[in-house]
DNA sequence: AAAGTTCTGTGCGCTAGCGAACACACTACT
DNA sequence: AGTAGTGTGTTCGCTAGCGCACAGAACTTT
């Protein structure tokens, strides 16, 4: 599919891990591993104890909640610009979600006990950890408001956006029946405003493929959601707002 | 309506504050500064800058979201076993939500520079802290999923749990109105829920009092939003079980 | 080429919740 | 006692989204 994808990656890639002192990398760099995600693999389920936490760098990951009937919804996307497993380091080292890859790729994988170990150290570390914590927390807000008010049309366009921002190129892979679990629909409710996207050339579908073709109607069509976490995203994750920084 | 009610507060009736280590209480309690909050008082508006955190003892504080078209909804709730403005030490210093006052009452406030001085020492506050912050980061993904998939009913039934909790007695003053802001919904839906509950027995309301009658009631109709959110929360504070350390 | 599987489109009846409009409280003021 | 104000109950038509059921299209396997 890419000529480039399967060259070697690199740690860096991480918006989180490029922004660490050098200092801080040499020190946990060797203990990262790098981890093939499949789409659809579950990182780490709910209530269950993390081991690793994990930083993505081509791949996207939803923190999903399911429910006792299976009925389930998206509480936050992370891709390259953060981490998955922030319980570890806030102290409960469980979380309520579970955590399932949404776009395959690949994430380096740390051992819990060396990143405490590091995040301990009271340092820069800490510092990235809990301002990217806060950005989780203001996209779990803007998800909570945004599934009470908006409409299926726009929280598609909101999601897409999302996704686009942490993808490499504007194509996902990914059947509308999996977008219907994360958004908390129907499946039909997604075929139905996928096929109004698709109408109007904002988007390619075609069985579980989608391109992205005119990103800024779809900005256009979302609900304010998007630029709301985007905005308060890059504000408070400046660093990763270039490409790379290294 | 109380005997003890309008005697002296202390800072050791908030469940963070009595938590901390004597040494800490003694640099930081000297700095505490009483404060009445009246019920739909604004502690601090959306993407200002925070002055304080908030100790609350027998108020309670919404954190509201609201949107460009005036809808609102509400993402957490915070009494006494918390604090109002997690942003402060966790980096970012503003938040996009509102910090509205649900239950009139009182809460300590401390400077945000003392805070955050005493939160560099890496000591216990910072532990606390952030176990705090993701006892609230579940309180919110919660919220999220609850929107998506609940009935007005279930929620409203949640939501008294919520503030009962978080409440010296069963005694509860807020007019439907405000409850339906909270839920983000229509106040003629509060009307119907509160209506139904009333002929259950299992609350009286009248013109913004309600009082509640039969808990294990509101719990039974509740949906499992309410236990998730309590079960995680005593999990990740389990200070706040008994009702005084100190 | 045939058969099976996966994904998408469509149609239909149903309900929760919305928006608006209004009547009736109960409280407070003067 | 009267009047204004605030909170509550109810009604009615409307729509988004649901649950279900099925048809067809596009890939996969053999």
């Amino acid at each position: 599919m890419h000529d480039a994808i399967d060259t070697t990656f690199s740690p860096l890639q991480n918006h989180l891990l490029v922004a660490l002192p050098e200092e801080v990398q040499t020190r946990i760099f060797p203990f990262l591993e790098l981890e093939k995600l499949e789409l659809g693999q579950v990182i780490y389920e709910a209530g269950g104890k993390l081991a690793y936490v994990h930083f993505p760098v081509d791949a996207i990951v939803s923190l999903l909640y399911v429910m006792e009937s299976g009925a389930s919804a998206e509480i936050s996307v992370v891709g390259n610009e953060g981490l998955i497993g922030v319980a570890l380091f806030m102290g409960g080292e469980s979380t309520s979600s579970r955590a399932v890859v949404q776009s395959a790729g690949h994430a380096y994988r740390l051992k819990g006990s060396m990143l405490t170990e590091e995040f301990n150290r009271h340092g820069k570390l800490l510092e990235l950890m809990l301002r990217y914590t806060q950005s989780l927390i203001t996209q779990m807000a803007q998800t909570a408001v945004c599934n009470r008010h908006h409409s299926i049309d726009q929280q598609l366009c909101r999601w897409l956006l999302l996704s686009l921002d942490r993808l490499p190129d504007n194509h996902l892979t990914m059947p509308q029946e999996l977008i219907a679990n994360m958004l908390g629909v129907r499946r039909e409710g997604v075929t139905e405003a996928a096929g109004k996207l698709q109408k109007l050339g904002v988007i390619d579908y075609h069985r579980g493929h989608i391109t992205v073709l005119d990103r800024s109607k779809l900005e256009e069509l979302s609900c304010e959601c998007y630029d709301v976490v985007k905005t308060e995203t890059d504000r408070l994750l400046p660093y990763a707002l270039p490409k790379k920084s290294a």
